[in-house]
DNA sequence: TTTGAATATATGCCTAATCATATATATGCG
DNA sequence: CGCATATATATGATTAGGCATATATTCAAA
């Protein structure tokens, strides 16, 4: 858990996720606007460390985060956008303006 | 801050001084048995980032919790001895074993 | 059905940077 | 001097980053 926080990057993810729910790599790609490759490998790092959990849709992945976490993460998690982590608001605008964002079919 | 937790090390050090409330450093070199320059170094870290606040008591230096901290930082130190920090239990045990605890003299 | 293209995502490979650690030395206090 | 603490330098290990490429899924066409 301490891994999946240490980085900027995966703390922007972990930010967007618990405000957003669900969100796919090319979405997450361009609220970020980081490179896909990057978006990837930190999601990895993050399933590795049982922090989200993957679901595909079709062509898309989606992550979301993983429930069953000890109380103090799941605490540490949802103060991430609340001014812990600087670019949400920047990523959550790039996010809502994003074209061809892909349609939710529940699993 | 993330910086601060990122760390092994700190997180013991930062355990101990949530459930202790202040220590010198030879608490800590005793108390998580690694060499003092470790400790020392790991300690500056802490305080350069604003975590902990370092006390002069003659020959020694006593390090304490930082009170001007976010709500969800607090929460977070609170967690690290329960159970967030695996070598928390060995870690008082051995400073409460140790010889010739400096006493405290309040600033 | 098979072939091919387009999109979405993952993965090797390499480089650069960060970070923790150990040893040794220096500073400060009594 | 002695004890407690800090720092300087070097080294090793981990890690993020970019680029190119590989895999996977879907859809369209022959």
């Amino acid at each position: 858990m301490f891994d999946a926080i240490a980085d900027v990057t995966r703390r922007r993810i972990l930010a967007l996720l618990v405000d957003q729910g669900e969100l796919c790599v090319c979405e997450l790609t361009a609220a970020l606007d980081v490179i896909q490759p990057k978006i990837s490998r930190h999601l990895c790092v993050l399933k590795d460390a049982g922090v989200v959990l993957p679901r595909r849709d079709g062509t898309w992945m989606f992550y979301r985060l993983s429930a069953s976490l000890p109380a103090w993460a799941t605490a540490l998690l949802k103060a991430l956008p609340d001014g812990a982590v600087a670019e949400f608001k920047a990523d959550l605008k790039r996010l809502n303006v994003m074209p061809g964002r892909p349609g939710r079919c529940a699993a």
